[in-house]
RNA sequence: AGGGCUAUCGCCAAGCGGUAAGGCACAGCACUUUGACUGCUGCAGUCGCUGGUUCGAAUCCAGCUAGCCCUG
């Protein structure tokens, strides 16, 4: 009896594509879309706009019964709220800067939808990232670079456990973006030319400020102080929430030349402004920390670090100095090392591990 | 209300009789499975106001107004 696998659908090109190899290569194939933040009513609408658009599940649907494979969509809004848009909240209210896609990766793409598809019987889940699974000799598995550089997805990948990755198949990281737009256009996949999805999914108009006032309301801090490192005041923010560490736009402080946010203070509300040149660092300290590629950090070792996801990375020296603790020494400086944001190691094309920024 | 100085885009600021530089801010677009960064594009029909001189004025002259400084 061949492996039964549940590939997760967008409605995209690359889920559809992985569901299409993954039937080529003899896998009993089960298509499913995740609803996660949106109502029954808004999937249906439109995606691409105009009055023929199609939504992502009729994109899914399509696909699945183009492919002649079984197809459902299952419910995660809950756990989307939680361990996603709640988190997002609740770290920028702390004065953080969060990546959503890296908690939704974790806790809803996989771990609610492994769940989930083991309870169907089925042996793996795929999705269409652009990363690839690999096992290394001393029997770790670990996310590898997608074949192409240029669409690398495994900065958002680290926190995936072992038990995860032992039973994830990521077909499309063996091709490049192009290869996979052939594919689908010549298995006759009838969503071939959709752009790439972005943004933060669920705040389609980008305001995520707004967004924050609306789920906090009266637990958004105020307005507070633009200061220097010296703590002279330069003029009044709207709150916190609204910056992050580097950032150069909405300051509306004309200063003759650029400045950056350097710090963000959740005590006194202040946003310390500062030179382009504040904005780097060397070091940097992580905590919640995932290993992949490497079971245990003991000993000091050199890696190579993502500060970002698309941050073309850095040689860093890592150093534990806690439970749950490491920190990053980089022989170059940083720029914007933003707490909130994860740091994630490498080393090769593969990911040994990473953790979450907290200075 | 004696004298002096200054008034150019939201902020700073070129300009010195020949038909409004630039920086910052701001906006839009591009880039992007997060927030940022970055790049590109746009952004004064007008130079405090009113007159005058001139073929031609933001640039010269007069008056007015406002702000700053000094002296009272």
């Amino acid at each position: 009896m061949s492996k039964k696998v549940v590939v997760g659908m967008s409605g995209g090109v690359d889920s559809s594509v992985a569901a299409y190899l993954l039937k080529k290569q003899g896998y009993d194939v089960i298509g499913v879309t995740m609803q996660i933040w949106q109502e029954e009513e808004e999937l249906k609408e439109e995606a691409e706009g105009g009055c023929c658009g199609l939504s992502a599940v009729d994109d899914a649907r399509r696909v699945a019964r183009a492919l002649d494979i079984p197809y459902y969509v299952m419910n995660f809004k809950d756990v989307f709220k939680n361990k996603v848009m709640d988190y997002f909240v609740e770290e920028y209210l702390q004065g953080r800067t969060p990546n959503p896609c890296i908690a939704c990766n974790r806790f809803v793409k996989w771990e609610s939808l492994l769940t989930r598809s083991l309870e169907l019987g089925a042996d793996y889940i795929a999705t269409g990232h652009y990363a690839r699974i690999h096992q290394l000799e001393n029997g770790r598995y670990v996310i590898q670079n997608s074949v192409t550089a240029a669409k690398d997805q495994t900065y958002a990948l680290y926190n995936l456990t072992q038990e995860q990755l032992a039973r994830t198949l990521m077909p499309v990281g063996d091709y490049t973006k192009e290869e996979i737009r052939q594919i689908a256009k010549e298995a006759g996949l009838p969503v071939a030319h959709k752009k790439d999805s972005q943004e933060i999914c669920f705040i389609p108009d980008h305001d995520y400020a707004a967004f924050i006032d609306k789920e906090a309301g009266e637990r958004v801090p105020g307005p507070g102080n633009f200061v220097t490192k010296d703590g002279m005041v330069l003029g009044e923010h709207k709150g916190i929430t609204h910056y992050t560490i580097g950032q150069r736009k909405g300051l509306n402080l004309a200063m003759g030349h650029p400045v950056f946010v350097t710090k963000i203070c959740p005590q006194t509300h202040q946003v310390v402004i500062g030179e382009n040149e504040d904005t780097y660092t060397n070091t940097l300290i992580c905590d919640t920390l995932n290993f992949m590629g490497m079971e245990d950090l003991k000993e000091p070792r050199k890696v190579w670090a993502k500060i970002r996801y698309s941050h073309k990375g850095e040689e860093c020296l890592l150093e534990r100095i806690g439970e749950d603790r490491i920190r990053c020494t980089f022989t170059n400086p940083v720029r914007a090392v933003t707490p909130g944001q994860a740091v994630v190691f490498y080393e090769q094309d593969y990911v040994l591990g990473g953790g979450t920024i907290v200075e």
